[in-house]
DNA sequence: CGATTTTGACCCGCGC
DNA sequence: GCGCGGGTCAAAATCG
């Protein structure tokens, strides 16, 4: 499955052909703003109406050409009858004033068509963002893994008795959320522990889907069906675990491409800022849900967190953070059913940094689902724009096929934070101003600064720089609803 | 008028 | 058993 990126780099494409149809329209006198080459073309052809070539200098200050033109014609009408010549003149000015009337609504209109450019590439930036430290985490955490391994086989006999003999309350948890492979195993062998937010979800699968369900009788007990066949499809899987983006963002919303409903909110204990609760709307009955939340310590970063998979085809807007959720989860998920659990040492305290993987990974035990956080809140270090090769990442990017994530990770973590390095090569939203090739560039400069990365990475990287072109052409909307601002006034808290 | 948001109520798990 | 907190539902309100 070739899912290709859907950045929009075609974006500065798209824009030089609408120059070469400007141009046309050039003509007929029409002003491109945008080029100073084809401003002067544009200034010279705009004088050109009335087959003249006059070429007077405007400028192209439309304020002053208004000015100019209202003068004309202020004076044709107090000089009315006074020279022939003069309503040659009026004739050229008021002419000359309907031409400019129509650059200024023309030029208005572009105005909003490059604004919504503006507003797609924002869009895709942030979803290359996401897909970029997904990658990157992974491949990270593959060295980390290949570290551990090493270090493992050199303990081995010591370590692997003790992975599955201290497993404390934090660890139990963990089980919980293991793939339904091994969580299957652990109901078929008559353990009496339970997944409960997974008959949880059952029940409410259940009333959603059955309503006559709802008239159960009240002390009701869940059944334990033993086929589970809801759990058994992937969407039931990936609902377990959790992609936690974090970015800074004025916006009540980062954009991803995806139509979203709010379905409720919450005020959350700990958090002054609600809680908003979106489902996917791009499908019906699409499992995936998120969770929208201002920090606590800083409003000004947005923490989304992603539930699910999408059982629809998404659109090329909504397929970078789709897929890349979608593989961190993956990658969390897969990661429980490799033989590395070892990593996973039971005696870890709720938010422990994990010794060989420096300051890249944290785990938290007290997390309730398995959570993968992106996180993109670090400020830019304008050392890593040093090497800048725009050329180089001037073409699209493919998405990577989730199933082509490498599932790396050793055992179940939750609250993967990424390291300073790459956190630092990932400009904050508040940032977007900044060229995308220069965040590729940083992005670039963070990989070779990096001793870690090895050639896998840059293999992938280099993959991606070698895709073909994405075609964009949609223009999903986003839901805009403002978490904060609608809850500001109304919300009560449902807090009891 | 359909889609979306708001918001109080409800359900459920969990801890005490 | 009770209360708390997270999550969801669904009727009413609002929006486009």
């Amino acid at each position: 499955m070739d899912i290709m990126f859907p950045l929009n780099l075609n974006g500065r494409e798209e824009y030089t052909s609408s120059l070469q149809d400007d141009e046309k329209r050039m003509s007929l006198g029409e002003v491109d703003f945008f080029s100073d080459k084809k401003r002067h073309i544009a200034v010279v052809k705009m004088e050109d109406s009335n087959g003249e070539a006059t070429q007077r200098e405007l400028d192209l200050n439309t304020g002053l050409q208004l000015v100019t033109a209202n003068t004309g014609s202020d004076q044709s009408m107090v000089e009315d009858g006074i020279s022939p010549d003069h309503h040659v003149e009026d004739k050229l000015a008021m002419n000359e004033l309907a031409q400019l009337q129509f650059e200024l609504q023309r030029m208005n209109s572009e105005n909003q068509k490059i604004r919504g450019m503006l507003t797609q590439v924002n869009n895709n930036y942030n979803a290359l963002q996401i897909q970029f430290v997904a990658l990157v985490q992974q491949e990270k955490l593959a060295i980390a893994e290949r570290k551990s391994e090493e270090k493992k086989q050199e303990n081995v006999e010591s370590m692997v008795p003790r992975q599955f003999m201290d497993l404390g309350p934090a660890a139990v948890n963990e089980m919980d959320e293991l793939p339904n492979s091994l969580s299957e195993e652990i109901t078929l062998s008559g353990s009496p522990h339970t997944n409960m937010m997974e008959l949880s979800r059952n029940k409410r699968i259940g009333r959603e889907e059955s309503p006559e369900s709802d008239g159960l009788a009240p002390n009701k007990v869940p059944k334990l069906n033993p086929s589970k066949p809801l759990d058994q499809t992937p969407e039931a899987t990936m609902r377990k675990a959790r992609v936690s983006v974090r970015a800074r963002s004025e916006a009540p919303m980062i954009s991803d491409g995806c139509q979203w409903r709010k379905y409720g909110q919450k005020m959350a204990k700990g958090n002054p800022c609600p809680r908003a609760y979106y489902r996917c709307t791009m499908a019906v009955g699409c499992p995936v849900r998120k969770q929208v939340q201002r920090c606590a310590e800083d409003r000004e970063i947005l923490i989304t967190s992603y539930e699910g998979t999408h059982n629809h085809p998404l659109p090329p807007a909504a397929m970078a953070m789709a897929s890349a959720t979608s593989a961190a989860a993956n990658t969390l998920l897969s990661g429980s059913t490799t033989s590395t659990d070892g990593l996973m040492n039971t005696t870890f305290p709720a938010r422990t940094i994990l010794p060989f993987t420096s300051n890249m990974a944290t785990i938290s035990a007290s997390a309730p689902f398995p959570t993968v956080t992106l996180d993109l809140t670090q400020p830019t270090n304008p050392l890593q724009f040093q090497r800048t090769s725009p050329v180089q990442f001037q073409v699209p990017l493919p998405v990577l096929p989730t199933t082509s994530m490498p599932q790396v990770f050793g055992s179940k973590f939750s609250g993967l934070q990424m390291s300073q390095d790459i956190q630092s090569a990932l400009p904050s939203q508040a940032e977007h101003h900044q060229s995308f090739t220069d965040t590729l560039s940083a992005a670039t400069a963070a990989i070779t600064a990096d001793p870690n990365f090895t050639a896998a990475l840059a293999a992938a990287i280099t993959s991606i720089i070698g895709g073909s072109h994405p075609n964009i052409n949609d223009n999903t909307t986003n839901n805009t609803s403002n978490v904060e601002a609608s809850t500001s006034n109304k919300t009560k808290s449902s807090i009891h």
